[in-house]
RNA sequence: UGCCCGAUAGUGUAAUGGUAGCACGAACGACUCUGACUCGUUCUGUCUAGGUUCGACUCCUAGUCGGGCAGCCA
């Protein structure tokens, strides 16, 4: 039996790519600005992954994957009230299928518990956690256990960064309320109004910022700020809060904190402390750098400083790539959870029998640049295909049967038929398939009143049936109602391979069943979710879901498929391609879905 | 009407002052026991106007168009 290559050669192959990031990192390596380089994939546990993730992922684990780095895994989880460790869990999941075989050995994780450790270096203080080294992960010996990177793990170092930028006189300790900060602030073309707590005493701020840490003050009472320029043009320069008070516990640290540190502040020490060297985020981050940097450089910090470079993140025609809508898709029941094959959702994508390295190929494709651009589905499409043609186990499968009876077979007789298991193997392996008096043939690949350049069969004409022989359509047999019930058709057993008239040749050759060995399988066929190109332009996206994206038939599969594994891809031949179900399916029940159809130029143009 | 960023065939990208190339897509053709794959041919492009230069997709100026930013979200 063939086994499943994980890989296509043409991947594999495929020169490192080439952007505008991958140069500043080579510039950086060849200047021996850093010693090793180090990125991190950062995301928040409040949603599933979905593929604008994976080219993020992709990014940041080839860059460290191409110069021997490592990529850290990092859960950015600063807001628990959006957070869950449901989400955790898929993440993980999601990314470790996305990178196997491929970046695995430069994922970075941290031993499981370890918090950072503090410090002096020349002099100053510091925090440092780097990854654990993956020899001691793979040391049998070694008593480790990594896990990713947490945030919540840095409560306490940058409660202590806080307090340090307090004494500076850089941060202060706000009582305005919420709306009232907002006011204060201004819009980013009219400058903002300082907050009347802006000039406190450096030792009030400390108390207040201890006493908001011991629970003292209810929620959006007081705020931690940094006090930087209210008149900045770059509104996000203007007193940024710091931290804010959130009386909920937090999935990973418990009951211990009351006030949580916001994104600006915590992710670019988490950053540091890391030891983190190229932060890489998307687009709309870019007026969040001045902040970056002015936060490391204010703490006088002694390691090498992280920088951060941002990209246009992904956007694909006919599809939402948006946490937000994606959420709103489930939670209304447009699709069936968040692995529903219909979505872009990592989880999902994976259960349709999209390979991971089809994905990746995406990634290559698209590139990294700084233009906000559509990416045509198409090019998707091509990559998964490509790959799949590469990888994928041919059978034989009828969607929609229509019986034929080969007259001059005899009932019960049995011919054991070879086919092919992938022609695009160097050396293909083949399987026997039993070819009977009753198969069963797709409905469209037989018209009574055919078109126009029509291959398939007709009554009078011919055809092969792959891997058997040449049969000739003798009568249609139609019930009272007009409906065809069944083809009787003639085979000429001269035609089989290694016959006699083995090379005789005929426009046309289908795929068909034996009826008396075929296995019963639900197909679900996927078509995509939104009938516009652009269906996040507006927010009325649900009003575009096509009614059509999810068919379901009763196929008839040849029974070698009665062995098909979870996940297991195959092409069934002249159709497309399809994945066993790995939640659905069950031992005597089989689920398929369609990953993707076949090219087929003949229903696009061909056919009138 | 503030600040920041961007613009190369239909789509995505390359060319880092020196021949505008690649992939997808589309059309046509060849091959075919998958109307698939593969192969061949063709198609379409540097936002505009100035400037610098022997030479500009690339540098400068202005404009046009597009995107981002005013959460105690990330």
């Amino acid at each position: 039996m063939s086994v499943e290559h994980t890989e296509s050669s043409a991947a594999a192959a495929a020169p490192a790519p080439s952007d505008f990031i991958r140069d500043i990192v080579a510039k950086d390596l060849a200047a021996k600005r850093y010693e090793k380089i180090v990125t991190r994939f950062p995301p928040e546990p409040n949603g599933y992954l979905h593929i604008g993730h994976a080219k993020s992922i992709c990014l940041n684990f080839g860059i460290a994957r191409e110069n021997d780095g490592q990529c850290h895994l990092r859960f950015d989880d600063t807001n628990p009230v959006k957070e869950d460790v449901e989400y955790v869990d898929s993440i993980t999941a999601d990314v470790n299928w996305l990178i196997a075989g491929w970046a695995d050995h430069c994922l970075g994780l941290k031993s499981k518990g370890a918090h950072p450790v503090r410090q002096v270096v020349n002099g100053r203080e510091d925090f440092h956690m780097p990854a654990v080294l993956e020899s001691e992960i793979r040391n049998p010996k070694s008593e480790i256990t990594a896990e990713s990177f947490f945030a919540s793990d840095y409560f306490e170092p940058l409660y202590h960064f806080a307090t340090t930028l307090i004494k500076k006189g850089k941060a202060y300790v706000c009582d305005l309320s919420p709306k009232e900060t907002d006011e204060y602030r201004g819009a980013p073309d009219r400058p903002g109004r300082e907050s009347p707590w802006r000039n406190r005493s450096i030792e009030e701020n400390l108390d207040l910022f201890q006493r908001m840490r011991a629970g003292e003050f209810p929620d959006g009472a007081r705020s931690l700020r940094a006090r930087i320029d209210m008149a900045s043009p770059n509104v996000w320069l203007r007193d940024p809060l710091l931290y804010r008070i959130r009386h909920v516990a937090h999935h990973q640290a418990g009951d211990e904190w009351c006030i949580y540190p916001l994104y600006d502040f915590a992710h670019c020490l988490s950053d540091y402390i890391e030891g983190i060297t190229h932060s890489v985020c998307t687009l709309e981050f870019e007026v969040h750098r001045p902040l970056y940097d002015w936060m490391l450089e204010n703490l006088d910090l002694p390691r090498p400083r992280p920088h951060q470079y941002e990209f246009a993140q992904l956007n694909l025609s006919y599809t939402i790539l948006s946490k937000r809508r994606l959420l709103q898709l489930v939670q209304d029941k447009l699709v069936n959870g968040w692995d529903d094959p219909r979505l872009p959702t990592l989880s999902g994508v994976r259960r349709r029998g999209i390979p991971a390295s089809a994905i990746r190929r995406l990634a290559t494709i698209v590139g990294v640049t700084k233009y906000d651009s559509v990416t045509d589905v198409a090019l998707f499409e091509h990559a998964v295909r490509d790959e799949l043609n590469a990888i994928a186990l041919r059978r034989l499968a009828v969607l929609r049967p229509i019986k034929l009876v080969l007259t001059n077979i005899a009932p019960g007789e049995v011919i054991e038929v070879d086919a092919t298991d992938n022609p695009q193997d160097e050396n293909p392996t083949t399987r026997k398939v039993p070819f009977t008096r009753e198969v069963f043939i797709e409905s469209e690949d037989f018209a009574e009143l055919p078109p126009p350049k029509y291959f398939r069969l007709k009554p009078g004409g011919e055809v092969r049936l792959k891997y058997a022989c040449i049969i000739k359509c003798d009568e249609v047999v139609k019930d009272p109602a007009g409906n065809i019930t069944e083809l009787r058709c003639t085979a000429d057993l001269s035609t089989r391979s290694g016959g006699a008239n083995a090379d005789k040749k005929v426009k046309g050759t289908i795929h068909w069943v034996s009826a008396s060995h075929a296995l019963d399988a639900e197909i679900r066929l996927y078509d995509r979710l939104f009938t516009v190109a652009e269906p996040g332009a507006t927010d009325d996206f649900k009003k575009f879901i096509n009614p059509h994206s999810l068919d379901v038939v009763t196929a008839k599969l040849e029974p070698s498929l009665r062995n098909a594994t979870p996940g297991q891809r195959f092409q069934f031949e002249r159709l497309g391609y399809f994945a066993l179900d790995p939640k659905d399916s069950a031992p005597g029940k089989l689920v398929f879905n369609r990953t993707i159809t076949l090219k087929d130029t003949w229903a696009k143009g061909g056919k009138p």
